[in-house]
DNA sequence: CAATTACCTACTTATCTGATATGTTTATGG
DNA sequence: CCATAAACATATCAGATAAGTAGGTAATTG
């Protein structure tokens, strides 16, 4: 498993949010509700995206959610990157991996180095924008 | 992380033996030792192997494990289906997950599908003898 | 002032990872 | 035929992570 809930959820409010956007601020609960996910749970998702900047958050009556950009701005890996640990497709690949001994003559090394750049060049393509258009015409996004 | 110890060591251990072959069977100890892995924890990993008949292994003095097939027969694709539990980059596409309600609909699904036909598409490409050729000419089994 | 809403901290429960420990069976060589 | 080498089998374990819950605090508005 790539990626998480925590990561499957968070494109789904930022795309919910894209949709429902316009209208001021969308409170937690809509987005939670619409999207059949945990409130609670989805508060430390939505924080994690506030802290970075990429959602507005507004407390109080009339308070909510909001995008910071314009959906087509927003990369699907930008956005996993924040709430998943790594998007690393093994451990040699992390960020803070310690330094692996065997890397100089590692057989196995550029096939995962190989793979990491292609998962991350497909989810660094792909746009909330993008995302949005499921079922319109001319929707070529996941070729 | 999409790609466990245990897939890893499974790959590595099989361009181990294709790398010693035809010296008869190779001693689990041997591959161990030059792997760097723990024995106890590498029969485990063997064991699959042995009963998927990617390798075959033999019991007492002069005993040991040998791939069935030749290097180029065995994609790595195949191997880690063999040791991972999966690898669907994300729940809702592994084998026996439960059919998700919001299917039909789902903005994010058409994503995770694509990402994951990319990933199975170059693991099913590459095979343990392109792995072998590190270093050699004209390797770009990376490309 | 009351209601609404985001923000914050801590806990829980289940599952997975990466092993280790302790054997049992099978084959070979002396 | 017995000691040794080796694969095969089963159980257990400690730590990490995932996914979610609980309970409270701070800010904003009508």
């Amino acid at each position: 498993m790539l990626i998480s809930t925590k990561g499957r959820y968070a494109l789904r409010v930022m795309i919910d949010l894209a949709e429902h956007q316009g209208d001021a601020f969308v409170p937690l609960k809509e987005t939670a509700d619409r999207q059949d996910i945990s409130e609670k749970y989805l508060e430390g998702i939505l924080k994690i995206l506030v802290q970075h900047g990429l959602l507005t958050g507004v407390r109080g009556k009339g308070g909510g959610y909001r995008l910071t950009r314009r959906p087509e701005s927003y990369t699907v890996g930008e956005i996993l990157r924040l709430t998943e640990d790594t998007l690393a497709p093994v451990a040699c690949l992390e960020e803070n991996a310690k330094p692996c001994r065997r890397m100089s003559y590692c057989r196995t090394l550029p096939l995962w180095q190989e793979l990491n750049t292609r998962i991350a060049g497909y989810l660094d393509g792909v746009t909330v924008a993008d995302l949005m258009r499921r079922g319109e015409d001319g929707n070529d996004y996941v070729i």
